[in-house]
DNA sequence: TCCATGCGTTACTAAACGGTAACCAATTAC
DNA sequence: GTAATTGGTTACCGTTTAGTAACGCATGGA
């Protein structure tokens, strides 16, 4: 529950602006990766970076409602916000999907061509 | 031809890099629409910012290879890299497909499980 | 030839941003 | 009880970066 019901807020702009930071992204890939984990987890993934900027770059993930957290004991931990993922980056993917459609499709007219004649 | 054989360098960091900003992320998504689009054609688009913006918008998604341009009379066309597209975007984006699985996949027990019983 | 148009490129500045350090609260282990 | 663990918060700093202004360079039309 918790701050989870408040995906409407989020838009494109704000998935990408978090998304194009290299931590807050890999943050992103863990965590949809591992389905739930805790900041000690994360940070051992970043041993350039102390403790205190992991925390930075979730609160802003959860302030965007991108990710959301539970407590459990002393730990916390974090989840991706899957309605934001379902409602805000499929749409916008849908749009370049046409790129991977056709990219196939040419590889595949190019090899059928070359194989019948190569003259070019 | 040109800049668009480069396409192996390109990573997933470079894109979300250039994803990141909101004005850059626009042109790729109205490249995306529009197929290909000159300069002031693009500009148009972003009343808000002056010509040599957009310009220096460009050169970091051309020298990224996210897009290629080819110079037509005086007229700079611009096209979307659907190699990188295809080759890192759609990789990623793999990733997550599953969460807008999964939550088709919970929207479509809740219905189904509120229709026969709705205990709380 | 002369001028307008379409773009690129280079300094420059103001703002945003990532990362750290230091401190705090809450929880667990001893 | 005390000490250690977990993680949130704030102030601060150095760097990056987006946008502008001003220039140059072609191309196209008069």
């Amino acid at each position: 529950m918790a701050s989870c019901d408040k995906s409407s807020k989020v838009d494109v702009r704000d998935l990408f602006n978090a998304l194009g930071d290299n931590t807050r992204r890999t943050i992103m890939d863990l965590l949809a990766e591992h389905d739930e984990m805790t900041v000690k987890q994360l940070s051992e993934h970043f041993p350039d970076l102390v403790r205190s900027g992991i925390s930075k770059h979730l609160m802003q993930l959860r302030k965007l409602n991108l990710v959301y957290s539970i407590k459990r004991g002393r730990e916390q931990i974090y989840r991706i916000n899957p309605e934001v993922v379902s409602n805000v980056l499929r749409p916008w993917v849908k749009k370049y999907e046409k790129y991977w459609d056709d990219t196939l499709i040419r590889l595949k007219q190019a090899a059928e061509s070359s194989k019948r004649d190569h003259d070019e």
